[in-house]
DNA sequence: CGCTTTTGACCAGCGC
DNA sequence: GCGCTGGTCAAAAGCG
C-alpha cells in the first residue's frame, strides 16, 4: 500500500520536475530572445547617439550629490555582452530620487574576479593610484579610491569595492572623463588589456550617463577575450556558449529582482499548478 | 631613490 | 548644533 503511494508520489513529482525543467527552458529561451533584442536595441542607440551626441558638462561637485545621482543608474549597459545586475543593488536598493539632476558623468562597471582574490583591482586598461580605502556602512568590503595615474591633469576618479550580494564581483564607479589616451593602446597591446579596451565604453556610454548612469558589467576573468575590436562600441556578437549561459544567468538574476516580474512568475507557476490540480 | 600603497586623521555634507 | 558617514589628504611604510 504505502509503497505503492510512494511510487505514485515519486512519478508524480517525477513529472512535476519534467515539467518544470520545461518550462526553465522556455523561460531561458524567452531571456535569450529579450537579450538579443537588448543588444540590437542597444546597438541602435549607440549609432543614434554616434550621429547626435550629446554634450554633457563634467563638473565634480559635491560629493554626495554626484554619489546620489548615481542612484539613478538603474538600467545597465553591457560590454562584451555580459550584463550583471546583482551587483548594482549597492546603490539601487535605496529607492532612486526621482528627477536627481545628473551632475557628473558616472558610471559603473562590474567585474567579476575569483572570489579569493582579495585585490580590489580592476584592470581597465588605465593607470590607476590608489589614494584612499574606506569600509562603508553599507557593505562591509572596503571600498578602493583610485585617480588616474596616466595624465596628472585628468580628473578621473574610481571607486572599487565589492558586491553584497555577490564576493567575486567588484563594482568599479567611474567619475569624470579621461582628457588623454588610453595607456595600453598607446603601448600596442600588452596583452592582458587586450580585449578590455574600456576607453571606448565611456564614450558610447557617456552620452547615455546625461540621462541616466549606466551601469556596465565585464567579466574580465573569462580569458575568452578574443575581441580586439571592443574598440568599437558595438560588442563582436562572437559569443561562446559559457558566455551566453553567462548572460542567461545574469539576465535571470535580474529578472528575479524585479517584483512585477517574480509575480508574474509565481502567478504563471501557480496557475500551472492550479490547473493540474484541479485536473 | 622614487613611486605606490597603506592607514589614521581630517573635512564636509546630510539627517535628526 | 551634533553626530554619523563618505571622501580626501598626507605621512609613513613598502617595493623595485
Amino acid at each position: 500500500m504505502k509503497l505503492g503511494a510512494k511510487q505514485e508520489n515519486t512519478s508524480a513529482l517525477v513529472e512535476e520536475l519534467n515539467r518544470v525543467s520545461a518550462e526553465n527552458k522556455k523561460l531561458t529561451e524567452m531571456l535569450t530572445m529579450m537579450c538579443e533584442n537588448y543588444n540590437s536595441l542597444r546597438n541602435q542607440l549607440a549609432e543614434y547617439m554616434n550621429k547626435n551626441p550629446v554634450e554633457k558638462e563634467l563638473s565634480p561637485s559635491k560629493k554626495r550629490k554626484s554619489e546620489s545621482s548615481n542612484n539613478n543608474s538603474n538600467n545597465i549597459i553591457t560590454t562584451n555582452g555580459n550584463s550583471e545586475s546583482s551587483s548594482t543593488d549597492e546603490e539601487s536598493c535605496k529607492k532612486p530620487r526621482e528627477e536627481e539632476p545628473i551632475k557628473a558623468k558616472v558610471w559603473k562597471t562590474c567585474v567579476r574576479t575569483e572570489a579569493t582574490d582579495t585585490s580590489l583591482i580592476v584592470k581597465d586598461g588605465y593607470q590607476w593610484r590608489k589614494y584612499g580605502q574606506k569600509v562603508t556602512r553599507d557593505n562591509p568590503s572596503p571600498r578602493a579610491y583610485f585617480k588616474c595615474s596616466f595624465a596628472p591633469s585628468c580628473p578621473v576618479k574610481k571607486k572599487v569595492q565589492r558586491s553584497v550580494d555577490d564576493q567575486s564581483i567588484l563594482v568599479a564607479t567611474y567619475e569624470g572623463e579621461h582628457n588623454h589616451p588610453q595607456p595600453s593602446q598607446m603601448e600596442a597591446t600588452s596583452g592582458q588589456n587586450r580585449g578590455m579596451a574600456l576607453s571606448s565604453v565611456p564614450c558610447s556610454t557617456n552620452s547615455i550617463s546625461s540621462s541616466v548612469g549606466p551601469n556596465i558589467t565585464l567579466d574580465f576573468t573569462k580569458p575568452k577575450s578574443g575581441n580586439d575590436n571592443t574598440k568599437s562600441a558595438k560588442p563582436a556578437r562572437t559569443e561562446s556558449p559559457d558566455v551566453r549561459k553567462f548572460l542567461v544567468d545574469q539576465m535571470a538574476s535580474s529578472l528575479t529582482k524585479d517584483p512585477n516580474f517574480t509575480a508574474a512568475l509565481a502567478a504563471a507557476i501557480s496557475g500551472r499548478i492550479y490547473q493540474q490540480k484541479s485536473s
